[in-house]
DNA sequence: ATTAAATAGGACTAAAATAGTCCTCTTTTG
DNA sequence: CAAAAGAGGACTATTTTAGTCCTATTTAAT
C-alpha cells in the first residue's frame, strides 16, 4: 500500500532517541530499553545506519551510537534509502535504467514524475522535523505480537 | 521499497488496453491474450476495478469490461487506492485516525506532509498520461517465471 | 428451454519479501 | 584479561503478496 516498512519506522524512532540523547554514545541496549524495541532489531538497524554514516559508532565498552550530523541535516530520504533501498514507485525505474522491454513498457514519463514528486517530499523533511513529543514507538495494528510501549529499565 | 505492487502495475496495463479498445466491452480473456497476463489474474483485477466503478462490466455472452469514464478522468490515485488500499506512508496514518498511542507516536505532521505530497502527485496523473506506446506488460526482474510479452491470439 | 460465454464472489495455495533472532568475531576500556 | 560493546552475516519465522480455482449467476443465441 505504498507504505514504508516497519523497520524503517523503527529506524526513525531509534534516530529520534539518539537525537534527544546527544551527549556521547548511546548503546543499542539503551535504545532498545528506551524504545521498547527488541535489542537484535535495534542492533541490526543501527549497524545499517552506521554503514552509511547517518550515525557514528564507538566500539568497546562504553561504546554506542550517536548521530553523525545535526538532525536537520538528516533527511527522510536518507533514512528510507538506507533502510529499504532506493525509493522508486515501480520495479523498472528502480533498476539500472536499461530495460530490455523498454519499447513495450508503459512505465514511462508519468511514473517518473510521480517518483520525482515523492523524492522531493522525502528530501525536504529532516529528522528534526520528524522529532516530536516523547515518542517511543508508534502503535501498529498488524496481527503479530503487540509492541510494548511502557518504559522499562 | 515504497513501490507499488505488481498487481497494481498489471492493473494499469489492463486499463491501458481497455482505453485503446473503447468500442464495446472487452472480455477478460481478450485482455489476458493481448497483454500476456494470466487470465485468473486479469479477471481478479477487473473485478476489483468494476466494484469501484473504474470500469463497467457487462455479464453474459459477448460481455466484458470497458472504462467507466474517459481515461483523463481516471487518476493514478484511483487505481492505486483500489488495487492496494489507500496510499499512506505509515500504518498509523492509514488507520481511522484515532490511535491509542498518539501521545507516544512520532508519526506526526511531517509524515502527513509527505503523504500529502505523494497523494497530490498521484491525483495529478491520469490514466491518459500513463498510456504510452504499444505496451503489453512491463518487464520485471524478480526471480519468478518471466512474464510473456509476445502478442498471441 | 438449453447451452455457451461471460462476470461475481470468495476460498485456497504458493511464492516472495520482510521481520526478527542468533552466533561468532573484533575492538576498547578498566 | 575480562567485560561491554559493535560488526558481520547466517538463519528462521512470519506476513504479505501473488496467483489459481471452484461455484454461482447473468445474458445471448439457437
Amino acid at each position: 500500500m505504498l507504505r514504508i516498512s516497519r523497520l524503517t519506522d523503527y529506524g526513525t524512532v531509534i534516530l529520534a532517541h539518539l537525537a534527544r540523547n546527544d551527549a556521547g554514545p548511546v548503546s543499542a541496549a539503551e535504545v532498545a530499553a528506551a524504545t521498547g524495541l527488541a535489542l537484535p532489531t535495534v542492533s541490526k538497524l543501527l549497524k545499517k545506519l552506521a554503514k552509511v554514516e547517518i550515525v557514528t559508532s564507538t566500539r568497546g565498552s562504553h561504546g554506542g551510537y550517536q548521530l553523525a550530523r545535526d538532525a536537520r541535516a538528516i533527511s527522510a530520504a536518507d533514512v528510507i534509502d538506507t533502510l529499504e533501498g532506493p525509493v522508486s514507485i515501480t520495479e523498472c525505474s528502480a533498476s539500472d535504467g536499461h530495460c530490455d522491454f523498454e519499447a513495450f513498457c508503459n512505465v514511462g514519463g508519468a511514473w517518473q514524475r510521480i517518483n520525482t514528486a515523492i523524492r522531493r517530499a522525502l528530501d525536504e523533511i529532516s529528522l528534526a522535523d520528524l522529532l516530536r513529543s516523547n515518542s517511543p514507538v508508534p502503535r501498529f495494528k498488524f496481527a503479530g505480537t503487540p509492541i510494548i510501549v511502557e518504559e522499562r529499565g
